[in-house]
DNA sequence: ACCTGAACACCGTTCAAGT
DNA sequence: ACCTGAACACCGTTCAAGT
């Protein structure tokens, strides 16, 4: 009988290739997303970087949505809770503003959340606070139900139009030329506005959008 | 010298090649769009549509996110003017629903439209229009201004939400069990919302966000 | 049961070369 | 100038076959 000394050369050669489990696969998404962003993150990437074949990906992992998904809930894990400071309205705004900043950081993810529904147990929970918030607030049920919905996707549109895929630059320079240029004839509303119509860094922009639908749902009509 | 007789057979094996332009490549886009959906919308496929390869699409459209951006603004031209009757704020919310309700069939239109900014005519007189409803409703024009993308955001948004990529079917399940499962302990407020939270049909939750919309955009805070 | 090599059926975009 | 064949560098997903 020999001792046991090095593990054999096969598994010195790669820092110990991990087991492959759904849990393994995430993170290694979670990973490929931080170093090089979404469109990196596809199953033939992932099971290079695990070391095996894109089949295998398919035990674990349904399909490239669900993947997406499954990073997103993982992201959603660092947003954190609801300050204890301010009015129910201000740590509403900053709970959605700090959902907003980790998206900003992935457009592309937010882009993939609007479709792909989570159902992750960080989405629940932020759903959760999110309820509570409105609820601290007097919102009546029916309306936070539906309320919640639209300040999330206020939030995660918001996010996700700045999908800054350098293409989407010049899309914005040609509609700044396309309302600089505006006839005050024939669009004398947006000729009016001028700049004001593209005005406002997103930050604002995100802020007065959820304080206007902050105060649309305290003012709204009940569900028909 | 030969008369000329049929034309040569290579120019009337197809229903004679139309000339290259960009009308031709949107126009043959928007046909595949109605046929076969935004996903058989790619250079590859249009250019054996229209008999050539697809490097010479290059030529009159910058890449595929500009040439979905011109089959947006063209299929814009279907959704019509403000209709004559009804108070500035039902005209306004129908405006927003014929729009969605265009793009709801073509869901994956809508998700493009998120992220590509528009420039076309048909885009620029749809915010005119809105623009003037706002405007006839008394709305002060820096509110207006920003209310009209959280309008069309949100319309926007709903529709590409119901990408319905049957995949996506699973999410609303997997998220209806994780809601209907939730416990009392850990998530009071899902659990008492219960079903409520998902509650709807598209165009209820549609026509509510609207006119909650509206009146947040009436009740808003000026922008900073 | 879990895993995978290989294949099928595609993509966007560029570029050198042709007319 | 306009157009294009061919190539580069990728994709997702399936399935028969292996362990």
């Amino acid at each position: 009988m020999t001792d046991r000394p090095d593990t054999p050369r096969s598994r010195r050669e790669r820092p110990a290739k991990p087991a492959l489990t759904r849990e393994g696969i995430v993170a290694a998404a979670v990973a490929v997303l931080r170093a090089e962003g979404l469109r990196k993150v596809t199953m033939r990437r992932l099971a290079q970087e695990l070391d095996t074949g894109p089949a295998s990906l398919y035990v674990y992992v349904r399909n490239t949505a669900e993947l997406h998904a499954a990073v997103l809930d993982e992201l959603l894990g660092t947003v954190g809770p609801a300050p204890a400071e301010g009015s129910w309205r201000e740590r509403l705004e900053q709970v959605l503003t700090a959902y907003t900043t980790m998206l900003f950081e992935h457009p592309s993810l937010a882009r993939s959340a609007l479709t792909a529904r989570p159902s992750g147990p960080n989405y629940l929970a932020l759903i959760e606070t999110l309820l509570g918030l409105l609820d601290e607030g007097g919102v009546p049920p029916a309306q936070a139900a539906w309320g919640v919905d639209l300040l999330l996707q206020h939030a995660t549109a918001t996010a996700a139009e700045h999908s800054a895929d350098e293409a989407s630059e010049e899309d914005w320079d040609a509609l700044r030329r396309v309302v600089r240029d505006a006839s005050e004839r024939t669009h004398p509303h947006i000729a009016a506005l001028g700049s004001a119509l593209l005005s406002g860094a997103p930050h604002e922009r995100l802020s007065w959008g959820l304080r206007t639908l902050i105060a649309g749902i305290e003012h709204a009509p009940a569900p028909d």
